[in-house]
DNA sequence: GTAATTTTAGACCAAATGTACTAAAAAAAT
DNA sequence: ATTTTTTTAGTACATTTGGTCTAAAATTAC
């Protein structure tokens, strides 16, 4: 039966985002759905194996969202607009941001699948900004490895923005995520052409609107 | 006894960097210094209080550092001064940031500390900001609120470098240290004038020789 | 309709954890 | 020297957790 399958991911989504994965036990999942804990072992066999699964649901819809934004020639409004999709999907399952350390700590595939994706990622900003550059959105580089710096930054920012928002923020959920993703897309201005500057501030006042 | 009590903090310090706060266990800690359980609840009657015990003395430690780096005038020399030292203490107690969230979800107290010390820290680097830009190392800002955005940039990578690294990097804890804390200083130099870039890049050079 | 399989629940276990209580040992105060 | 206070260890308890094993129930295959 895939309805059981899914009602555990959901619940434990739930659950995990709310209280933390750490402090959330399969028993609980399992009691909250109304089913045995050896139930839920039957399909899941550890915690461990719900977070993969959890990963790869949004490792899915982030690949569904990069089909559909992958086109848009406009560098500074598809930065905008991925980024504000993008931060949704990662605020869905907020609890792998929260409990990063820990959870990769104790579950060795799930970090492989992690710095795979990560590298993935980091290819891809770096051809982006590639083309930016060439575009005449983006300066060039001041200084060696200028731009290498600023993937950096992004793979920390996306990381943990929801962990810095967790503790930091009592706004609404929407207002966090428009709130980040504003102030990712910020990271970039100062590396903007006139031209892109121009095209960026015309962006911040729709937004704002 | 004061020696039970600092024993206590070091080897809860040691074990909490390396295995992580959640996993680290009161009776582990007694185990390993060679005392009852008991007798360690005596002296902290919670883990959370160990915790508020690591950071009260990593905020003495902060203070010192900025009573030493206060006064020094040249706003780009004294920025990679004291964020190099101050990365050091802050990974000295790392475990702090990495399990952020845990250790804050069920300590409410640290939480409110934590938050405290988080305003004076904005404050600081607001002063600096326009200090810096009073001074002509720092160029105006270009739209609305830009200097805010960063600041709260530069408290989300502090907050969370830390817990990166131990993910991504596989480098000795020094060159950790001297990595992001030179990734952070580059999130200045983009809003550098003309005359703070020229400085900064000494700087960069001088670091890497 | 019967056999095979998948799914489910319940009982049981061993290990770990926080916590409380008691009493002995050590140190300090008088 | 003896009292008082502080520090320490030991024990015991209730709870929780992940995990195993067994058998019943439900579903699917034939």
């Amino acid at each position: 039966m895939k309805k059981n399958k899914k009602n555990i991911l959901n619940k434990a989504l739930e659950l995990f985002n709310d209280f933390g994965y750490t402090s959330v036990s399969i028993r609980q999942i399992a009691s909250e759905i109304g089913i045995s804990h050896s139930n839920l072992i039957y399909h899941y066999k550890t915690k461990n194996d719900i977070a993969i699964a959890l990963h790869q649901e949004l490792l899915v819809k982030a690949l569904e969202l990069n089909k559909t934004t992958i086109h848009n020639p406009n560098f500074i409004e598809s930065l905008f607009d991925s980024t504000k999709k993008g931060f949704e999907i990662l605020y869905q399952y907020r609890f792998l941001m929260i409990d990063f350390n820990s959870i990769l700590r104790e579950n060795e595939k799930l970090k492989q699948i992690i710095l795979e994706v990560e590298n993935i990622r980091a290819t891809m900003y770096r051809n982006a900004i590639n083309q930016a550059v060439k575009q005449g959105y983006m300066r060039e580089r001041e200084y060696d490895n200028e731009y290498d710096s600023l993937i950096l930054t992004i793979k920390i920012f996306s990381d943990s923005w929801i962990s810095s928002s967790e503790i930091y923020e009592t706004i609404p959920s929407q207002e966090i995520i428009e709130k980040y993703s504003s102030l990712f897309v910020k990271l970039f201005f100062p590396f903007l052409t006139e031209k892109g500057k121009k095209v960026f501030l015309l962006m911040l006042d729709r937004e704002s609107a």
